[in-house]
DNA sequence: ACACAAAGTTCGCGTC
DNA sequence: GACGCGAACTTTGTGT
């Protein structure tokens, strides 16, 4: 078998793998357009996005990481006499 | 009708908003994480991640070189325009 | 006068510009890079850089728009029944 | 000694670490107004900041241009090279 | 209000 | 295997 066919056999592989990559980047691009498409849904009614988005991440995060990390944030503006509520 | 009631529309609109959202953050994260596998494949197949990723960028760019090309001679253009008008 | 005269007018106002914008971005890159020093430095006294950037974070922000940021964080968390604390 | 008298030295520390990390900022905060102020001056004798923006990052780049395009081609050698190879 | 640009955050890579 | 570095993505602010 000469280097070409041995070759054009990684190329064939590589020209599979960026191609099955392309189509899974359309996926996720049309994903993130529907995303879009109902935060200004959502605003049109009269939502504060910020705050949903707050929300989704709040809601998407681990109860135990998000306390631990709101008791750390506690700690030092307590130690440092901010008010936070 | 009660304030809560009254809240409750709000508050349903706000949760659908919500779960839509999730249900689709959720459809984002499965198509990152085919991605991901994707490029696992490739380098268990030898391939180099990183320049796969430059090719993948650089064919996507390929559709918009062109202006941006254009945009670039622009650039000078207007830059060096200064000089010339 | 020439073109050329008129125009090296523009020319060299405009290389003073730049040339002064770049003086002031090396001075702004200088900056970030002593920020970064302080933050590997409290990490290395044990804080939790994550939580330092909330607080300074909060510190600089103007509380009458925190709190209201965080109110209507609380009344959609309460509206979905999600427990922030 | 109390555990006041302890977490105050902690305390301290975070508070010094903070407000050295607040001067840095207000710090980077004036060079970036300064550098706000020049875009306004320089559009005010009617040139394009959009342009002058892309001149700044172009020669920005420049330094490290060569690297870049020497990147490229090593990219293309790389994914190509399977191929030649 | 939209788009562009800047900042911050996160993830993968190379290094030690 | 942990750490820092650099790139990619997300989010925030600003100018039109």
């Amino acid at each position: 078998m000469t280097d070409a066919g041995h070759n054009s056999v990684a190329a064939d592989q590589l020209r599979t793998i960026v191609e099955r990559i392309e189509r899974l980047e359309d996926d996720k691009k049309a994903v993130v357009e529907d995303i879009k498409q109902l935060y200004m849904e959502a605003k049109g009614n009269g939502f504060d996005n910020k705050a949903i988005r707050k929300i989704v991440a709040l809601r998407a995060m681990d109860e135990g990481k998000r306390k631990e990390a709101q008791a750390m944030l506690d700690l030092y503006a307590h130690a440092l006499g901010l008010d936070l509520l």
